[in-house]
DNA sequence: GACGTTCTTGCGATCAGGTCGCAATCGCCC
DNA sequence: GGGCGATTGCGACCTGATCGCAAGAACGTC
């Protein structure tokens, strides 16, 4: 079922104008085998240990371009590197300042929030495009 | 009352061991100056149009500064710089992913996320930290 | 299977935002 | 007014990401 997913994200690649490429392929199947949340420089890491040539900017182009096709998206967890991960399960995500944990969050967790402020703001809440900072359990101050 | 804020602000630095410059004095003028955010460049630029002399390492050391005195804390908006804002009126931010725009959100918006990410995750969210995507009522989808 | 068009790629330069080490300077306390 | 130590200006540096360009590869057509 991987194979499922990878071959989808393929087929809508080039059904859509695109070129299926060996360096497409690699990457997309980094994608699919790396976790929920993969840095660009992972994901480069990870192509480049089977192929050495795929260069980081092509990398960060086709991480372009998939989003372009709505398959990835990235947030930016605070300072660091954004994140990379699959739109197929949308989440959100709390970053801990102090040691960077990430705790996922289900999806209808902020469905509340989202329709607060679309009534109260015309604003329409990206649900998966921003993560929501703070303490994790192991690093909140006490009381 | 600007003036008492000021006071206030250099007071605070002085008595934690801090030392009262010129620079900081003036950085910490603009800062009060200027609007809700600010991005380090921007105060900069307002900073040097009278003290030309001060340098940018010298802003953002002294921004450091100051928010380890809890004076002003930092939102990253996306994908562009920090801006920085005073933490005297805690609030959120809403960013328009597509102009830009940025939508004050009063505290108290967010606090029953908060109660609830902190009893099922015992995550604390820090409600000044972070921006909140998506589109705003101008740049929002039909429908 | 060869061909030509057009999309992709590798490469290195470049950019933005921010940080750091160092020597010189300046505040503050006595 | 002197001395200690924090602060500053300066420029080099770092990371994350983007870009222009020429070479290379994919795909539709024949």
């Amino acid at each position: 079922m991987a194979d499922d997913r990878l071959e989808r994200i393929l087929e809508l690649l080039r059904t859509q104008g695109g070129r299926l490429t060996t360096s497409r392929r690699a990457i997309v199947a980094a994608l699919l085998e790396s976790g929920l949340h993969v840095t660009a420089e992972d994901l480069a890491e990870h192509v480049q240990a089977a192929h050495p040539d795929i260069h980081r900017s092509t990398i960060y182009r086709t991480l372009d371009t998939l989003a372009g096709l709505g398959v990835v998206d990235h947030v930016h967890l605070g300072h660091g590197p954004a994140v990379y991960h699959l739109t197929d399960q949308p989440h959100h995500h709390l970053v801990c300042d102090a040691c960077g944990a990430v705790v996922e969050l289900p999806a209808r967790a902020l469905s509340a929030l989202r329709r607060r402020v679309e009534r109260d703001y015309g604003f329409q809440l990206d649900p998966g495009h921003f993560a929501l900072a703070g303490r994790c359990a192991a690093c909140a101050p006490v009381g």
